[in-house]
DNA sequence: AATAATAGTGAGTACTCACTCATTTTTATA
DNA sequence: TATAAAAATGAGTGAGTACTCACTATTATT
């Protein structure tokens, strides 16, 4: 394990050292934040839905948006994780032989992450407009470290002669809208409707392959 | 003219029964509501940037949502307008003869629309998480109406040859994503950095197209 | 068992919130 | 120009707001 593995894993765990009041407070804050907002959202009320009295609170968080803060900032490194450490690997010990492998792994992969961090994504993208250091923190971590890699894979799979030689950062944006698309529809727009998810994951990496693919 | 465009048009000058006062409050409200968000904003605030006294938002708005509301709803009244009668009398008018025709123009139209409304936008999106009646209000002017037409137009292609046979909804799906993504890398991540316009238009429909195209 | 350190409490603080209403100012009508 | 109607005002209202602090309960250390 490499050094940035481990530091990784730190921040992973954490998480471990919070109390049994912490977590409750955590678990109702992000309860309240994701339906109500942050500013619609009072500390008063973080506590009663906790069990814990106001003050408590306070101990641990020196303000209701460092208490935010705490929620949100671990989530943008779990989401960087997957990417920079175990996918590119794969990509370089040639484990994804096509763009179309990798690209559905990443579609596995981002959904679990994305059925486990649902509330915690909904904080995050609804808080972004109004902290402005929430989208410096993306792009200081996601941004400049993940966006390195997914060049490094897509040049990797240009000069494959798999892909389109559009500008990587074109491609990327190609590609991430289809499938933000694709899971957004999903788990946004439809939460309730029929849908017949293998057709629509075919339809869509089928797309993308059509739309990517070489010129030749 | 159509009784039904009429009813749009009436709609449309519905803001032209506005006092110089009331102008003055929209506005100042628009500023801050997309600046700092619904909840954030304090009427006083209002009223400060507005030169208005507190008194006099409450004699034109019985609340401070109703306030939200007057700013959000017209703007989805104009967002449908244009698609279901112009654009869509041009397809089955032949006005574009092919698929991509229809996307380039859509994509100038969308882009003046978004141009000339961008806070309004901003805020709909902010607000809709916490508004349920928006995401309702939505479903039934856009999702309803400007769906069906987008449906009619997808299939009359379909037909022509000129696209792949998935369903209606999928195709809508996959070429929404697509523009959207466009858009909102332009106009939200990348909005002060260098971008070479007519490239990434070229590279995204020539994408699209292909993504599409049939598979004869 | 005594002491120290940490965690938890909830009433209290100064302040802000959306909204009201009696009064004044402006406009329309005669 | 006098009178009625409408619009605008801003001090006032009670109900919140985030956050503090003196105090109590719990846990760890000697």
């Amino acid at each position: 394990m490499s050094r940035e593995d481990q530091m990784i894993e730190e921040m992973f765990n954490h998480e471990g050292g919070l109390t049994e009041r912490q977590k409750k407070i955590l678990a109702a804050a992000i309860e309240s934040f994701a339906e109500k907002g942050f500013s619609a959202t009072s500390t008063k009320e973080i506590a009663q839905k906790a069990g814990v009295a106001e003050g408590t609170i306070f101990r641990h968080y020196k303000t209701k948006k460092e208490l935010l803060m705490s929620i949100v900032t671990p989530m943008m490194i779990k989401l960087m994780a997957p990417v920079i450490i175990k996918d590119i690997n794969k990509v370089l010990n040639h484990d994804h032989q096509t763009f179309e492998d990798f690209v559905r792994a990443m579609i596995d992969n981002r959904r679990k992450f994305l059925k486990s961090n649902m509330k915690i994504i909904k904080i995050f993208i609804q808080e972004i407009p109004f902290h402005p250091e929430l989208k410096e923190q993306f792009i200081e971590h996601v941004g400049s470290k993940v966006f390195m890699r997914l060049r490094q894979i897509v040049v990797y799979y240009q000069e494959e002669g798999q892909i389109i030689k559009l500008p990587p950062d074109t491609v990327i944006r190609l590609t991430g809208s289809t499938l933000i698309g694709y899971f957004v529809t999903q788990y946004a727009i439809l939460p309730n409707s029929e849908w017949d998810d293998e057709a629509e994951v075919d339809a869509t990496v089928g797309f993308l392959m059509k739309g990517l693919a070489t010129g030749k």
